[in-house]
DNA sequence: GAATACTGCGAACATCGATCGCAGTATTGG
DNA sequence: CCAATACTGCGATCGATGTTCGCAGTATTC
């Protein structure tokens, strides 16, 4: 019963003794990031990203040890671009805002991020530094570690919430949608559906509010009423 | 271009000539639910629901168009055990507190529902009755109809992310659990990592905050953020 | 130069969602 | 009461998926 972790984390080189591996794990991640940029994370499979790299499906399975971890491999590579730089301000809901924001951006340039469940994921190296310093972030405040893990764990999924509302607003109406939009209405007009059909009437005449005003303001509110000072 | 619904939930019974189709669409749903108790979404197969039913796998699409309609069926019919009955206080608050409470229990008994994806289930009946029920705590606050539904799904996003948690607090920590947080142990021992193995070194000491309390604290500061009167 | 240790991968297996077309059967119309 | 009708159930099958096995090839080490 070792159970040895068996992440991808460790995988690579191990014995390093072939010639440098030119298609490192490095290269796969790149690959399938952009599989999944062009079809979403469904479109990302053994074969497209082997087709891709001019090689067969077996092949990766020297560098990864399956979709998942190849999947948690793709979300460490992102969890990288996040900024972590930045200089803290001391104010923890000002900095632990800040980083959500960011995170944000990234869910909207990778909307496939959102598709990655999250309670599977392992902790990969940059996703250990990212946390790390919203753990800085909280340095000086009186929670308890676990408080702290939790509270980061809920503004990641505050950042999930309001990323999908934002996408879901930034794309145009396609015929799909409205022709869902149409069904709905019609299940609304069924008379046992008042409030939906006029919510839903309405839904298309007002303005969206501003996604990002929104989220900071509930952000702060969030972080505020889990014991942060605000 | 009729692009016509082709929804499941006007499928049944269409020319209704048969002998009462035993294995109706709500005997698929029974099925699929179980399996997807037993094994979690992923375990809802054609196949497996075929078996248990004692047919082919071709037969179900007689009653279903594709899987992802027949997940939409599973979550509308689980959807239809909340209780919607209970009147409402005239307290839009305390009203969509009520409900988020009752909605994150079902979420608890079936914790396959966090699975299905949201941005792509479509409105079913009971899903609909939900709707109303929930635009009817709104009904007298001054909001426009896109703002009710932005806040509604932003609830029902809340009541996701504290439903992931309590689940995963549920859980005795069983072995793989325990393997996944040595390893984390080991990747934040590196040294570089300080904060991340002194919260984790809590966690396993501290108690549980109990959720539901946190819960409904989060839930009251995000409808009051959301310009509900509070 | 031989032993070694790894890499790349073709072939294959199990499983999945979905389609096609036909045999069977109940309902309808005469 | 029989024929036409319209639907149901489903075997066979397709294409695609994740993953494994074992072997040929190659670079490294001794």
């Amino acid at each position: 019963m070792p159970e040895e972790p068996a992440s991808i984390w460790m995988r690579p080189e191990r014995g390093a003794r072939g010639p440098a591996p030119e298609r490192s794990r490095a290269q796969i991640a790149v690959v399938a990031i952009d599989l999944a940029i062009a079809g979403g994370l469904a479109a990302v499979s053994t074969r497209q990203i082997a087709k891709a790299l001019g090689t067969g499906p077996a092949s990766l399975y020297r560098y990864v040890a399956t979709r998942d971890d190849l999947i948690d491999l793709m979300h460490d590579t992102v969890t990288g671009e996040i900024d972590l730089s930045v200089p803290l301000t001391g104010d923890p809901v000002e900095d632990l805002l800040s980083l959500a924001v960011r995170t944000k951006d990234l869910y909207l340039r990778y909307p496939w991020l959102l598709d990655v469940p999250v309670e599977r994921t392992r902790l990969g190296p940059r996703a250990a530094d990212y946390l790390e310093h919203a753990l800085r972030a909280l340095q000086h405040v009186p929670m308890t570690g676990r408080q702290k893990l939790e509270a980061i764990s809920l503004l990641n999924g505050l950042v999930t919430l309001f990323a999908h509302i934002e996408i879901q607003e930034r794309r145009t109406p396609t015929a799909r949608q409205a022709a869902q939009a149409a069904y709905q209405a019609q299940l609304a007009a069924d008379g046992r559906h008042p409030l939906i059909a006029a919510a839903m009437a309405d839904s298309t005449l007002d303005p969206p509010d501003d996604p990002r005003q929104s989220f900071e303001r509930m952000t702060r509110r969030l972080l505020t009423g889990l014991g942060l000072p605000g």
